[in-house]
DNA sequence: CGTCATATTGACCGTACCGTCCAGACGCGG
DNA sequence: CCGCGTCTGGACGGTACGGTCAATATGACG
């Protein structure tokens, strides 16, 4: 009794800690979308969050390791966002086409995130892994699945993460302002293997299982864009 | 009295001045292959190349005009080296494999290239303009040649861009170490429109003129790779 | 060999940044 | 109310870097 429970103490400073923490990790968010990543400093990232320079190194060894865990935060939420519904379809085609849909919906809705991603990329290669991982699993199933026409899943995986970073780098820097989201699904979906028919079929199905999944409230932004009006395709 | 012609006295320091000159670019090409751009220094530069602080800042005005400096020079040399033989194909598809093969080539045959090329498009976008332009012409040539099925000639320069960049960075990180020329052209010639028949119908072409072009002497380097034995494709 | 234009040198300074530290604020249990 | 632990603030030292400049070396010319 006379011993205050030190667990509870713990816990105690646990909410603003994580609070503080993460008021740091969106202050880098916000300057490394700006400014390149290598270019921002710490006195930068505390000025942004509104805390003092050594607030940041009682939760971080440097800029390192804030980098590291943005490019944590940014991918975990969007693999768990997909996780869901991917592991819901079993052609790996269409896995592929709803990742990179996703992706570049995303992209399309917040430009900022398109340039945080392909900076992020760009410095912290180690935290795009498990999303690459995520990719080259479906690209061995669907190269299993073809007879024997498609090159190496090595090969298309630099292919896809090739065309859908430099379509972030694009979209972040908003050249390409009216990107045409189907075309470039259908682009990737023919590098890798598929005839513009079979690219053809997997977009149809994917508009529909996507409205599907998207009904199931996984998404809560409106997930419409002006293109969505072409169901017939 | 007798003023001694100062158009000589200036030409004089125009041999060493530019000797120093290269042997600060090709320091910096050094140093850039093997970090970050952004992360070299002036003193590093200068200590690579053997020469005083006070010489670079006679020759460039700092780190930003040595980058482009290099970035100049990389565009430049390929672009030249390429130019001749590109103007002979009318393909623009043809042109375009013929582009990303030599690419290909030079980065298997030399990683430190690709390493190099795949920052410098990072760091100093501007100097690759001159080379997006070459391929957003061939792009558009393209596209019109087609009936209507292929995507924009914008998307199709990000995807190719974006394709060749990503390789690069594979090869200069000795990911791939036993890349497929002619599978990774294959996929972008697909991702922009063509089909599997006509793709390997212009990799067949391309062999042949290439092999051509490579007689006429403008490639001193041995340009047989182990898979160019498959002359029958 | 002396002259002169030019190239080169490296010590030097100001600054921006990193990482630390200690004094004080805050929130909790007693 | 006090005691205790954690979090916070911003001043401080150390340093690595960019950029300058007066002194010196080079080498062609007469």
């Amino acid at each position: 009794m006379a011993n205050i429970n030190p667990a509870r103490r713990a816990e105690i400073g646990r909410e603003k800690r994580a609070r503080t923490r993460a008021e740091l990790v969106a202050a880098a968010n916000s300057l490394f979308a700006k400014q390149a990543v290598e270019s921002v400093t710490v006195d930068d990232v505390v000025r942004e969050a509104g805390v003092a320079k050594g607030t940041f190194y009682v939760h971080f060894d440097g800029l390192d390791a804030l980098t590291a865990a943005v490019a944590e935060e940014l991918v975990l939420s969007f693999d768990e966002m997909l996780q869901a519904d991917r592991l819901s379809l079993a052609d790996p085609a269409l896995r592929i086409a709803f990742g990179c849909s996703s992706f570049i919906d995303k992209a399309l809705n917040d430009p900022r995130w398109a340039s945080l991603v392909a900076r992020m990329a760009a410095a912290s290669p180690k935290g795009g892994e498990l999303l690459r991982g995520r990719i080259f699993e479906d690209l061995q199933k669907f190269s299993q699945s073809l007879p024997g026409s498609g090159a190496s899943a090595e090969l298309n995986l630099e292919i896809v993460v090739g065309i859908m970073l430099q379509l972030m780098r694009a979209l972040g820097e908003r050249r390409l302002p009216s990107l045409d989201r189907d075309a470039a699904i259908s682009a990737i979906l023919r590098s890798i293997g598929l005839n513009a028919r079979e690219a053809k079929s997997v977009l149809g199905r994917l508009s529909t299982s996507a409205d599907g999944a998207m009904a199931d409230g996984a998404r809560p932004r409106k997930p419409q864009r002006q293109g969505a009006a072409r169901s017939g395709a």
